[in-house]
Order: C-alpha cells, then structure tokens, then sequence
DNA sequence: ATCTACTTTTAGGTATGCCTAAAAAAAATT
DNA sequence: AATTTTTTTTAGGCATACCTAAAAGTAGAT
C-alpha cells in the first residue's frame, strides 16, 4: 500500500524532475510540500525502502520506473478530475485544484477509466496541461509564454503554467481562455509589461501574467 | 477538523442508531468497523471532546445534533457518488460501494450540489435507500422483506438490505432489481425458502435472500 | 586552504489511530 | 446473593507523519 502522503512526495518529485531533469533536493520538495526537511529525509527513506525512489545521501533524490508510474497515474487522476468538474459539472478554471488535490488519491482503476471515457479520452486538461494515457504516454505540445513572443507574432492560447487563483479570476475577467488567439502590439521597455490583442481588443498586461499564459505560436 | 476516522465513527453509530434507537454499544461500533473495543473508547472520547456524541462510560454513545448533521452529509455524499456510479458511469449494484467508501470523504459543498444536480435530485440510491436532502431530510420508504410478505401477495422492489457483493451480483442474475413486481407463491415450511413470481417467471429464493430484499407491498 | 553560509541529516518529541493485556464494571447464571 | 461471563475501560505500545534543535556535510568566498 501507498500512503496519501507518499503519494504527495511522488508527484512533488516527478514535477520538479520534469522541469529540470536533475535529482530533487530536500528542501524544494519541503517548500512545495509545506514541510520541513527533516520529514522530506524521513519519507524518502522510506519511499526508497518501497522502492519508489533512487537515493543518495546530500545528492536529492528522483523517481524509479515504478515511482514514476505511480506518480503519472496520479497526475491522470488529477487532470482527469479537473477536466470533469469544468466540463460535467460547470465549475470555473480556478474552483478545480483543490478538490482535484482530493480526488487524486481515489482508488479505483474502473473509476479513472469511467471519467476517462464519459469526457471522452481528453488530452488536455483545463488548463492545458497534457493528460497522460493509461499507460502513462504523455501528448506534449510545444509552447512558449507570451512574454517571450516578438512583436507582431501571434499565437493560440494553449494553458497556463501557475495554478493560482486570483490568477485565473483574472484571466476569466479579461475573458482569456484556451483557444484565443492572441498577437502581441507592443512591449513596455520600462516594466516589461506587454500590449496584447485578442477577439478584436487590445488589453494590457503586467510581465508577470504574461510570463504564465502559454501559446502555440502560428 | 474532522478526520476521516471520525467520519467512519459517526456514520456507523448513525446508522446503529437508526435502527435500534438506542446507545450504540462500544462492541457493534468494533464489530462494525472492524476495529478492537479499546480504540472504540478512545475515539469515543475525543468525539465528545469535539461534540459530536453524548457519551456516559458504560452506557454507550449517541450522536449530538452537531454529529448528526455530519453523519447525515457523510451518508448523503456516500448514496449520490453510488447514484453517480450506477446513473452515469454504468457500475453495476454490486461494484459501487467500496469506491463510494472513499468519495464520501471528498470535502466539498458546491461538488456534493454539482453531482446532486447532475442526476437531477434523486430521491433513492441504486440500493432503494433515501438520499437525504442537503438539509438533511430523509425520503422513507414504507417497505417489508420477501420474507414477510403472505401467500398470494404482491409488491414492488424498492431495495435491499444488505449491500455484499455475491447477494447482489446473484440478484443481478436473477434479473431482479428494483421496480421489479413480485408476487409470493409458496413458502416452504422446511428451510423457510419462498417460491416467487415475476417478469412472468416463478423462481425459488432461500430464506436469507428474501429477508434481504425490500418491497412496497401493492 | 580555511572560514562561512547553506543544505541535509540525525536525534528526540508530538498527535493520531490503531493494538494487546489487564483491570473494572455490568449483566447473566446459578 | 454470589459467582461466572461478557462488556467496557485503562494502561502501555507501535507506526505514520509531522515537528524543532543540533550535528554533519557541501559549497562558495576570501
């Protein structure tokens, strides 16, 4: 059996070795986690007792192959589930992430493939993030931030990279959602906040919130 | 706060209560989460220090209305997830209640009212038990066992009271569920087993398998 | 090369929720 | 009413997953 909390520390790691492809240190899986690094030590212990992880004293730690399935699996869980409460159920972009937190760790294989099969095998979840296969095959697309857009180029609106609530709320307001398409007008040399426009309107947006929508450019 | 174990711990003295309306006894709370009559004692104290059961040592344990109001919602989320399995991701009778076990534990009003409102407000679970409303009222059902019904009497299947695997997927064979309109032909004064019609069909069902299935008598 | 700053690990402690064994109380039997 | 049986509680332990404080190790700066 797999503890919650294992759970937590597999999917930790997997992010952060995805997104720099060297082993994990003890102190960023406690910051992501909300922990101390004396827990961070303890549980990979015992994750690498199980199996789940490789482990070398002072050197991080990453995932094994069986880690990382189990790890994948619960990112399909995730996604899946958010996918299900924005398109079955009306919630907004923003309301998913913490009850998704919670439907992650169910554990039922029928159930996962059920609410794979009634959203009809998505591969993105709403917020843009690939949805991985049954067999943990994950559908990348390349994308870049608006912030790192030329002038005058132009884009599709393919996700977000920060799950963070009043960042959503905003983009709901400004009516930004998957699928705009966006051109970039001008950008403000002194805060390196960019003109954009999109659905024949042009807003302006801070560095910050640009740096976190994600496009495929045309 | 309240813990996962504690929920378990007031759905069971709930459900106890229901049907005896008396204190729930430290030995049926063990029996019936399957746990040792000394951790019963401990948890029951750390519920009252909560309020959300009226102990006295040596004389059992009752639900506060505090308690019952959790109990009422665990027991609410628990029937709408087994209506959900059942209505929209095709589970069968027999296959929901382990998974519903789990997703009764998931917190969060507005999912509990999104699902609710998916399946259009049922009244009745997969298995004929009321699904009480978000404010806790329950839609009871006048409803016998097979067992009790006389020679020549007739009645539809409103539900069961026994939620195992193999009594289930037995009924499934048979092709009974609920709706289905019966009548009692014979019983047999040896075993107790009873000759039943139905769907234009006579079957023989033992003693403990009409006990265990509820009708509205007609 | 040494000192300093930072990271990581170890050591010892806490709350939860379980356990067994023994003691205490209540209920049933004679 | 006294004894036996059953139920319940208390006492003392264990595993999980966290904590803080201190020690050990690593890496950067002088």
């Amino acid at each position: 059996m797999i503890t919650r909390s294992e759970e937590n520390y597999l999917k930790s790691i997997f992010s952060v070795f995805m997104q720099t492809q060297n082993n994990v240190s003890t102190n960023e899986i406690a910051n992501l986690l909300d922990t101390s690094p004396a827990s961070v030590t303890e549980m990979i212990k015992k994750l690498q007792d199980k199996s789940l992880v490789i482990y070398e004293k002072y050197n991080g730690v990453r995932l094994s192959k069986l880690g990382e399935k189990k790890a994948i699996a619960i990112i399909r869980k995730h996604r899946l589930w958010e996918t299900f409460l924005v398109n079955k159920l009306d919630f907004s972009w923003s309301e998913v992430h913490e009850v998704a937190e919670q439907l992650e760790h169910i554990n039922s294989e029928k159930l996962t493939d059920k609410i794979d099969q009634l959203l009809n095998y998505p591969k993105f979840d709403p917020h843009g993030d690939p949805i991985p296969s049954k067999n943990g095959i994950f559908n990348f697309q390349e994308r870049v931030s608006i912030f790192e857009m030329d002038i005058d180029e132009e884009g599709i609106i393919m996700g977000v990279s920060l799950d963070n609530k009043d960042f959503l709320d905003y983009l709901t307001r400004l009516k930004i959602s998957i699928g705009t398409k966006v051109k970039v007008i001008e950008q403000i040399k002194f805060d390196q906040s960019m003109k954009i426009s999109y659905d024949s309107k042009t807003e302006h947006v801070s560095k910050e919130i640009a740096e976190n929508i994600l496009v495929k450019i045309l």
